[in-house]
DNA sequence: AAATAATAAATTGTACACAATTTAATTTTA
DNA sequence: TAAAATTAAATTGTGTACAATTTATTATTT
């Protein structure tokens, strides 16, 4: 009698999108077990392989984490030598990541990655396009919202 | 001279499907703190309104998650008198959740929220559609590997 | 300049998420 | 049928995530 398909998984854009980015994320571990690293620690990684040196507040804009999060993170990249924090002298509320030596050296052995994880999640050039294209647009959207 | 732009965030398909997933999840939890359910809980709770009563493992692979994750959030569930949990008569390995009347009544104030996310999350019909496919043919070819 | 407000990290507490291991029950095999 | 293998949950340990609060510093206001 009542209808609550609309409560039915199979219904949902945000469950698809929740479980293939776990499954894609958990193809990774692999892979980034040989540089000692998790996802969020690769990604924020990537931003400093980029930028060289941010404060949290940057970092966590640009990966859309906060400093829940980073905070013990960061402490962890430090503990295993890929980066340095260091309070800003200008401003000590800035606590300034930078990378190191050592972290700028795991860039080579991640330059595999990418395709090693193309090969895990087999989609067409075009629809990885498009894909990519609507999850910016969502972003886009949501990031005006807030 | 080193071209490293494979390693940058905006070359990966992963990170935006992370971002869209947790931000979206994110949306869900002023709704759901009504409900007093969590994501998760609510897509559980997703696949006991419809299916009434499963194991565990059936659970898991309809919801991609394990024992580890799904034991102490169905302990969190049974502790509000959503659902029961019990072990099957047939084989003691087993665990039946079932839902329970209380559980059921929390259909019906579920049932407002997928349109309330679907106003968060702005995007054209043919999009979200093509979204959606995109998404389990990705599902499904990962399934196959494993 | 002292009080107030604003800002950036850190901290606290709760809830996943998953790999790896353990425990208990059931099947299968020797 | 006793031992070995398999299976299903539960447990253990590590690492996010994030809301809410606290702490420390800087900027603004009175």
């Amino acid at each position: 009698m009542d209808n609550y398909d609309c409560l039915k998984l199979e219904s949902q854009l945000c469950f698809p999108l929740y479980v293939c980015s776990k499954e894609i994320v958990r193809r990774y571990k692999p892979f980034l077990d040989e540089l000692d690293l998790t996802y969020t620690q690769y990604i924020t990684m990537m931003v400093l392989w980029d930028k060289k040196e941010l404060n949290v507040k940057e970092l966590g804009k640009r990966l859309y984490l906060d400093s829940g999060t980073l905070t013990p993170l960061l402490k962890k990249l430090e503990a295993k030598g890929y980066v340095t924090r260091e309070r800003s002298a200008e401003d000590e509320r800035n606590l300034i990541v930078r990378i190191t030596d050592e972290g700028e050296k795991l860039k080579e052995k991640a330059a595999a990655i990418p395709e090693k994880i193309g090969a895990c999640v087999c989609i067409g050039k075009d629809k990885a396009k498009m894909l990519y294209d609507t999850l910016y647009e969502i972003l886009n959207s949501i990031d005006k919202q807030w």
